[in-house]
DNA sequence: TGTACATCAGTGAACGCGCGTTCACTGATGTAC
DNA sequence: TGTACATCAGTGAACGCGCGTTCACTGATGTAC
């Protein structure tokens, strides 16, 4: 065993991490205490030492699972040129990106679920779709922000889109089709 | 009671319908086979006189839902006049159509759940997903098919963004914007 | 530096509950004569 | 048209199971002296 602070604090971070990996993949219903502590080698009764209950830890995973996709976009990032539409884009509207949900944008993973959700996730999705258009209308550099939702609204539709498709071809189609007419956006 | 074989399709129907309205205001998982017995007046056990399991009824309600969606969406549709693009779009961005999931469009209510679940459920959506792309090429006049995979990435991307927004205002302004981007693309 | 002790992270049994599914049964339906 | 009977739609108890949550307990941690 191994009861320090520390590795408190370290169990904490690998069950969040662990959970926004599940919700992505899986939906946020399909979080269970039992499996999810079982996966970090932990046994079930430990979790409320941690969290107030699952309802908390989902709010908490789906931030960091919004965090996460973020973050994964901004490592394609160029660090010594502006970030580029089409880069951006490429990457979003990718086979890698389709085929790694658990890994990838929580928003295209999780929308229909959280626009069900209570209010508590709806509040911590919000701002991050915020984010997003604010990113899309920096690298489209758009006069208005008209321009952004649209590409955000295709770009997050198209990839939930792709992920439903059996046949792999006609998913392709739709991620190259929607990624050449945002990059096109560009004025 | 009543046993007849006209009650009996009477039943079945009833069930179909009402776990199609479930699963667009709750989601594929929310579907419990006791709740919905019940809210059809029906007891349990005489499910699996219907159904061979929950999943077959979850496959048939996805298919219904999907079907009574495009329904209601032609049923917007001037019968003398071709449809037009313009009336397509209002009604499926409409503050209407995102506050009442129940009764919609499945696709986008249930875009990220079908996305991870399995063959079966995806291979029932994806027609659906084409004839939607199909209706939109034909009302959008589009002489390539590329412009309504853009224009229907758009639309369920924006009807399902605005059902996470929790400040309305931001909601319609969602809804408004792309619904002008897409009606503007008609040729 | 070494000892005594309070703290507290994690354990695992137990709780009540709802789940999907099965099945013996009931009684109305509908058919054969 | 009337009776006898097979069918079968729906009932409700029961099944094993996994769920979220609680709690008494264990034993390592970390602090006070």
């Amino acid at each position: 065993m191994g009861h320090s602070q520390a590795e408190k604090a370290q169990n904490r971070e690998r069950i969040i991490s662990e959970a926004a990996r599940q919700i992505r993949e899986s939906g946020l219903q399909s979080l269970s205490v039992g499996t999810l502590m079982g996966r970090v080698n932990l046994t079930h009764g430990g979790f409320y030492g941690h969290f107030a209950s699952r309802a908390e830890l989902i709010a908490q995973a789906l931030e960091r699972a919004l965090r996460e996709g973020e973050a994964k976009a901004r490592a394609s990032d160029d660090p010594d040129r502006p970030a580029s539409a089409a880069a951006l884009v490429r990457g979003y509207l990718s086979r890698a990106h389709r085929d790694a949900p658990e890994t990838g944008c929580a928003i295209a993973a999780l929308i229909s679920d959280v626009g069900r959700a209570d209010a508590r996730c709806r509040q911590v999705m919000e701002p991050h779709i915020e984010s997003f258009i604010a990113k899309a209308a920096r690298v489209l550099a758009s006069e208005s922000e008209d321009e952004a939702i649209l590409a955000v609204s295709a770009m997050i539709g198209a990839l939930a889109i792709s992920r439903v498709f059996t046949d792999p071809k006609r998913s392709d189609a739709i991620l190259r089709v929607v990624r050449d007419a945002v990059i096109a956006m560009k004025s």
